[in-house]
RNA sequence: UCCGGAGUAGCUCAAUGGUAGAGCGGGUGGCUGUUAACCACUAGGUUGGGGGUUCGAGUCCCUCCUCCGGAGCCA
């Protein structure tokens, strides 16, 4: 008797008939009448169920018939080809035993639950349907992206969890303590009153990152081409389905490049990743496309076979400037694009990705590059539709002398950035890289409309209860 | 954080200011090929918290909390 996977068998069903198998799962839902009775049985190697058909015969047959639904089994049995026209083959029982009784009490209805009631159940959720899906989903997307970079030679650096002051500049910050907050009285002060971080653990103020930008830099200097792919942090009050406080984000770097590579490279990795994932999930993408988003496949391969649109913001200004519907916020160069805005150019005006580069520099950060006409800097946002931005990068500042002018004119303490800088000192080659959110890659490839659903235990303000 | 909507049984939702209900789920029984199985019976409620108006509040008013959507911040 062979212990089989459910994978194995719904795979290649015809294989397997006749067969003596010995299966172990967890009951989706079971049938019963009084001679007979059926179970759907997921094991969790497949998004499918197996039907598994137990009769009078087995010893327990009563005890069978009224198991509540998650009971653990261990079945043997013989493959069957199935009389019934939704599954081509079932599982005749031999032999059910129960591992682990579940009690009548569990949440989960053969029937549709609304996915913010499935959130306050976030530790049982993936045993449903469409959690499933998309939780081995998020698995073969990761997988994607390490297969994309490293077949072209990127090295995976894992850049620091922890970081030193708020060099990065990207919006609000956790902090990180060992100081005793329940007791403010014991927190070490100077002597201005301020808390005086010299006596905390790192003898020095820390975060939880927020970018692992600045420190793979240093590393695309010495290995070339690089990536990061690791969780970050912002502590902003935001309450939208595309946010969240902790997210996992990829972020290539490049060097001897420039921000036309830099979109080569975005165009890529988003058109490699899509496929490798349709490819290797058709039943996942299956169900996505048709209780999730039905347009959502023909969508993707739309993605995978169209050439993004490539424009500049002051090309985006004048498009916008021409349209005949009117916006909430102004259109004006020098201010930055609102949702609406790219919301209209992604999905009215050309109906499929766009990247939107070269902004004006008030309104981007101080590592980009300034370009020729120094009213602007070589930056890139690339725009999907239905989820906005999903990528924003730049070429990087590579002369030093331009940097530290930037720094400074931001009204940042250039001492913070010391190594920063020496990168520009020793050796410095134009480079570009860009940070794509994980989170909204996943929104976009299984149609998913919450970024709380495409993240296990997600984190976002008031909730951190897994 | 701002704007809007919502909160009633385990879940999804009804209920003109006048006795709180249904479907699903749970329990019990029935049923010889089911597919969100079906049929019958049955249990299940501090209507988000607090305050107010009223003879009477799920319903009207105030306030707080939470969730959802839109916006901002961004990935």
């Amino acid at each position: 008797m062979a212990r089989r996977l459910v994978k194995e068998i719904l795979r290649n069903p015809q294989e397997h008939i006749g067969e003596k198998v010995h299966l172990s799962g967890w009951i989706r839902t079971l049938r019963s009448s009084k001679h007979f009775g059926f179970i759907e049985l997921n094991d969790g190697s497949f998004f499918k169920n197996i039907q598994i058909v137990f009769e009078e015969k087995l010893s327990n047959f009563e005890e069978i018939t009224r198991l509540p639904i998650a009971t653990s089994l261990e079945i043997e049995g013989t493959v069957v080809e199935s009389p019934g026209s939704k599954q081509p083959v079932e599982i005749q029982a031999e032999k059910i035993t129960v591992v682990g009784l579940s009690d009548h009490d569990y949440p989960l209805q053969k029937k549709r639950h609304s996915f913010e009631f499935l959130r306050t159940i976030a530790h049982l959720r993936p045993r449903t349907n469409t959690f499933n899906a998309v939780f081995r989903t998020r698995s073969v997307l990761a997988h994607a992206i390490h297969t994309f970079f490293q077949e072209r030679d990127f090295v995976y650096v894992h850049t620091p969890i922890i970081t030193g002051s708020d060099c990065e500049g990207a919006g609000e910050m956790f902090h990180v303590t060992t100081f005793d907050l329940n007791n403010p009285a014991s927190i070490p002060r100077t002597e201005s009153g301020e808390t005086d971080f010299r006596q905390d653990f790192f003898s020095r103020e820390t975060n939880l990152t927020v970018s692992g930008q600045l420190e793979v830099e240093t590393y695309c200097m010495a290995f070339r081409k690089v990536y990061t792919f690791g969780p970050t942090f912002r502590a902003e009050n935001s309450n939208t389905p595309r946010h969240a406080a902790e997210f996992w984000m990829i972020e290539p770097e490049i060097a001897f490049a420039d921000l036309q590579d830099n979109m080569d490279l975005a165009e890529e990795m988003m058109k490699f990743i899509i496929q490798y994932t349709i490819d290797r999930l058709p039943e996942e993408m299956e169900f996505f496309n048709q209780w999730i988003d039905k347009g959502l496949l023909d969508r993707l391969h739309n993605i995978v076979s169209s050439t993004f649109e490539r424009i500049t913001y002051t090309e985006a200004i004048e498009l916008l400037k021409k349209a005949k519907q009117t916006f909430e916020y102004p259109v004006e160069w020098g201010r930055d694009l609102q949702t609406e805005h790219e919301r209209y150019l992604t999905e009215k005006v050309f109906q499929k990705p766009v990247f939107v580069s070269d902004y004006p520099k008030d309104i981007k950060a101080f590592y980009m590059r300034l370009n020729d006409d120094e009213k602007t800097v070589a930056a890139m946002d690339l725009l999907f539709p239905g989820v906005g931005e999903i990528i924003g990068g730049s070429q990087r500042e590579e002369r030093y002398d331009y940097l530290e002018n930037r720094i400074k004119e931001m009204g940042l303490n250039v001492d913070d950035y010391w190594w920063y800088l020496q990168l520009r000192k020793y050796g410095t080659v134009p480079h570009a890289g860009y940070g794509l959110g994980f989170a909204r890659a996943m929104m976009y490839i299984t149609g998913m409309e919450n970024i709380r659903d495409v993240i296990p235990f997600p984190r976002t303000p008031r909730n951190a209860e897994f």
